[in-house]
DNA sequence: AACTAATAGTTGCACTTGTAACTAACAACA
DNA sequence: TGTTGTTAGTTACAAGTGCAACTATTAGTT
């Protein structure tokens, strides 16, 4: 048997995260897609905000490494929803703040809880430690 | 504090599977998008073939759990590279055999090679009781 | 045999994404 | 002031994806 037999996809970390990952979201990707037809991007956009109050896209690009296209139309597609607004900075006219609306709050609540209760009913398998074990993995696979 | 400012994205495992699996997967896809212009589905097929030898399109999507309409137009693109070839069954003239040419199977090897590589040094940070843990772990949820 | 249902795989279309080029505003410095 | 370089955000276009509808073939039922 040779080098390439022994290879398996399931001990390719890649992979492994990639088709994890994919089970994950899935749940979470419907809600917020079917109740308020929202993108990923978007539901990641309203949540940086929503968390974070008034950022610029380009704040909301660092955190959370998604490129500016793609926070660029979120933003623009949130605000045609009426779940964000956007003020020019004074003293730097090509910056702007972004926040959400009243409307915006109440989705993002509302995206949070179930978020929090899709988490939990995910990982109840799973022990504490072990959680807390992996959150901790992923946070070092994701730096580096 | 109410409920919602407790709540963050690195608490959500969805989030951060998907961030991790994004990051891990970034190098290898580079390799063998620059190197054979390949696209993730086709990788996988490959893949999927020079492990299993002989499937049908429908054996990939069930191993893979990628959808049909993606394996399809991956198996148009490989065989259109020359990298695979495909005989219908005399018994069932739905389905098609899918196998490697000389041409694919050197890719394979090569990609291969190069996704160990690739996971080793990816992983040196990890102790192997901290990657096999992860790999568990992970098998688990993409199991869910 | 004739009719219906199921299955393997493909295709069309609308939508999403990546890349690169773009605009507008600022900064630095001669 | 004028020139050059940088930065925030947008847009155009090509390419990838998801979904539903499609073809061809087989299976089951009468």
């Amino acid at each position: 048997m040779d080098r390439k037999d022994e290879f398996a996809l399931k001990d390719f970390m890649p992979y492994l995260l990639y088709q994890a990952a994919d089970v994950a979201s899935r749940g979470f990707e419907s809600y917020y897609k079917c109740k308020y037809g929202m993108l990923r991007t978007e539901w990641r956009v309203i949540f940086h905000i929503g968390r974070f109050h008034k950022m610029t896209a380009k704040d909301i690009c660092e955190r959370s490494k998604v490129h500016k296209t793609k926070v660029s139309r979120a933003v623009h597609a949130l605000e045609t929803k009426g779940y964000l607004k956007r003020t020019q900075l004074a003293n730097d006219r090509r910056q702007e703040l972004l926040e959400l609306t009243d409307s915006g709050s109440r989705v993002f609540d509302d995206l949070c809880a179930e978020a929090e209760r899709f988490d939990a009913e995910m990982m109840t398998a799973f022990s504490d430690n072990d959680k807390a074990a992996m959150r901790q993995f992923l946070v070092r696979i994701a730096q580096l």
